[in-house]
RNA sequence: UGUUCGAUGGUGUAAAGGUAGCACAACAGAUUUUGAUUCUGUUAGUUCAGGUUCGAAUCCUGGUCGGACAACCA
């Protein structure tokens, strides 16, 4: 009828403060281009704190009808390895992005850096200074107190020329010389008081290999890897914020030609009971705390992934969690809620039952298999159905029977009847205890073989449903039952983030499974019904297979238990 | 304490001078062959003090509180 072109989702959806500055520069009725870089330093591996990252950076660019660059920060091979420049490509592409022919590395820009270099000294805007790292740092003084210059401020830009490019040469050891921008020594910010633009190092780069010996600060190489890149929103976090007179000085002074780059500051993530820095993850993962970088326990992209997380949880997350400048520290809980949404669509559901005890039906024939159907996944019809085998020996879950069940249980429990989940009514007639221990053994139950399927024709009601398993038929698995990594909601507010590892973190047991989770692949999420989303390990075997539950179903009868 | 950024329910995030909304969490109820899902409802918020205005979360002034910055890391 009318000209309405928007789209109602996006209609809906209001702006956050950086998709507010690309709007603002609307020019008529066309928007400007827009072209983002996600920037990692292969030093370590992506954690969800980089998904934010990510999601913000290729989000804005598709929406915009843009670009995103996918750019390794490698100006420091002291720390950098390939190892971390291929699980980084890795993780961003597992979680749906794609860079197309954009892959770019700083280290590709070495040479033009070092020409601007040489510019910037012929413009008496930078020097070769001879001071040690100690003494520079004890001469610029504090945020009140001005720096002192060093001695070797002034030298000619002849001198500095031949010294930068001996530099380059490889004439000097390492550390004895640095690089830096004259700038200004009284500046409130500290970055400006001549900071260091080139330092030499002795190191194997991994891309470069031997051919430089002098290799560029990130100040130095970032805010120029942009512009030759026609970046136009530089989107990083907040503590980068100060460097921004910097990253605009360096443009501005080697006189790079308009439109340049955009540096905008945003809110880095925190997640309660997760520690996020990269020093600390590197902790647990050398000091053993945790079984690798891909352990189902670490807050890093490939543990979330092996933990059973999908890309789309982990998008739908960082939609949510928004985007905007003030310190934030999102609750587990709504990651937990992300991937219940997303798994509850998508995973099959299986019985199988965790801390087992036996049931027997006594009036079901021996060595008798009944086969019934079972439904897939009752939120997706066309995940269709399999057939479970029903015998007369049983397990269930040793919660779903009580000898003196509280007020609202409506589980097993002597001379009740109780519904076995795609199969039949079954009640309680007796119980085999250890005479010694006093142990439940065995629950001997009758079954109602007119409630085959789970229902009867004469109206009777039974409230309680529950899972079970074949005895005979089962499949013993290996089940890995994770818990938060810490304690605490902030792990690092203590003196030692480690004194706040949870030992419960990660429980393994044995679980008793129906058959169909034979044709397990690795990688497969399930939900066991009643106990959670489980995702089958990469550990798994022919003979072994292994399940990490990503996270349990939500749970309102554990929350009336304890009150 | 120098510069700088920030402050909205328990946690996040909207509202661009005009009804403080949404999500998670919590709580209550309905439905349920998963105590799940789904649905409905409830609790709960503008850091403080002034000012401008018919009207302020929003603008101004000042205070308070919190973060970032003094690597040859990024």
């Amino acid at each position: 009828m009318n000209t309405e072109s928007k789209l109602p989702l996006e209609e809906s959806r209001s702006l956050n403060f950086i998709e507010e500055i690309v709007e603002s520069a609307k020019v008529g009725d066309s928007l400007p281009r827009v072209h983002t870089r996600f920037p990692p330093e292969p030093n370590g591996y992506l954690h969800i704190g980089h998904a934010k990252s990510i999601c913000l950076n290729f989000g804005l660019a598709k929406n915009y009808n843009g670009k995103c660059n996918l750019r390794f920060d490698d100006t420091n091979p002291v720390a950098e390895d390939v190892e971390y420049v291929d699980s980084i490509m890795e993780d961003v592409r597992w979680l749906g992005f794609d860079w197309e022919d954009r892959l770019f590395y700083a280290s590709d820009y070495f040479q033009q850096i070092y020409d601007w270099a040489v510019v910037l000294i012929k413009k008496e805007k930078a020097y070769v200074c001879d001071l040690s790292a100690e003494e520079v740092s004890s001469m610029r003084g504090t945020p009140t107190i001005p720096g002192t210059p060093s001695p070797y401020r002034n030298r000619s830009v002849e001198e500095n020329l031949d010294l930068f490019e001996r530099m380059k040469n490889g004439e000097f050891a390492y550390g004895s010389k640095t690089l830096r921008a004259k700038i200004d020594l009284a500046s409130p910010n500290m970055h400006m008081r001549d900071t260091v633009l080139y330092r030499i190092l002795r190191a194997h780069h991994h891309r470069t290999g031997n051919k430089w010996c002098i290799y560029p600060m990130y100040d130095f190489a970032h805010g120029q890897s942009d512009y030759i890149e026609g970046i136009t929103h530089s989107i990083c976090t907040l503590e980068f914020e100060v460097h921004r007179p910097l990253y605009e000085w360096f443009l501005e002074s080697i006189g790079l030609p308009l439109p340049r780059p955009r540096q905008i500051e945003f809110a880095r993530l925190n997640l309660t009971y997760t520690v996020m820095s990269k020093r600390k993850l590197l902790e647990l993962v050398k000091s053993n705390y945790v079984n690798g970088w891909d352990d189902p326990r670490m807050p890093t992209i490939c543990g979330l992934r092996r933990r059973g997380y999908t890309p789309e949880s982990l998008r739908n997350f960082a939609e949510r969690i928004g985007v905007a400048k003030r310190e934030n520290v999102i609750d587990v809980s709504l990651l937990e809620f992300c991937v219940r949404e997303d798994l509850n669509k998508k995973a099959n559901r299986i019985l199988g039952v965790l801390n087992p005890v036996k049931v027997v039906i006594t009036n079901f024939p021996d060595n008798h298999v009944e086969e019934l159907d079972a439904i897939n996944n009752p939120e997706d019809a066309s995940a269709g159905g399999r057939k479970i085998p029903f015998t007369k020996e049983l397990y269930i879950e040793q919660e779903d029977f009580m000898e003196n069940p509280p007020k609202d249980y409506f589980r097993l429990r002597p001379g009740g009847e109780v519904r076995l989940r795609y199969a039949f009514y079954i009640k309680c007639e007796n119980v085999v205890k250890n005479p010694e221990t006093g142990e439940i053994i065995e629950i001997h139950c009758t079954y109602d073989k007119e409630s085959r399927g789970g229902k009867t024709t004469d109206g009777r009601k039974v409230k309680g449903t529950i899972h079970w398993v074949s005895a005979q038929n089962a499949v013993e698995c290996e089940v890995r039952l994770y818990d938060r990594l810490f304690k605490s909601e902030n792990p690092e507010d203590g003196q030692d983030f480690k004194a706040d590892l949870n030992p419960d973190s990660l429980k393994v047991i044995k679980g008793y499974l129906e058959p169909f989770v034979k044709n397990a692949k690795a990688g497969e999420s399930y939900q066991l019904e009643r106990l959670g989303y489980f995702n089958i390990d990469k550990d798994t075997t022919e003979n072994n297979i292994v399940l990490n539950r990503t996270v349990g179903l939500k749970d309102a009868w554990s929350k009336i238990v304890k009150k």
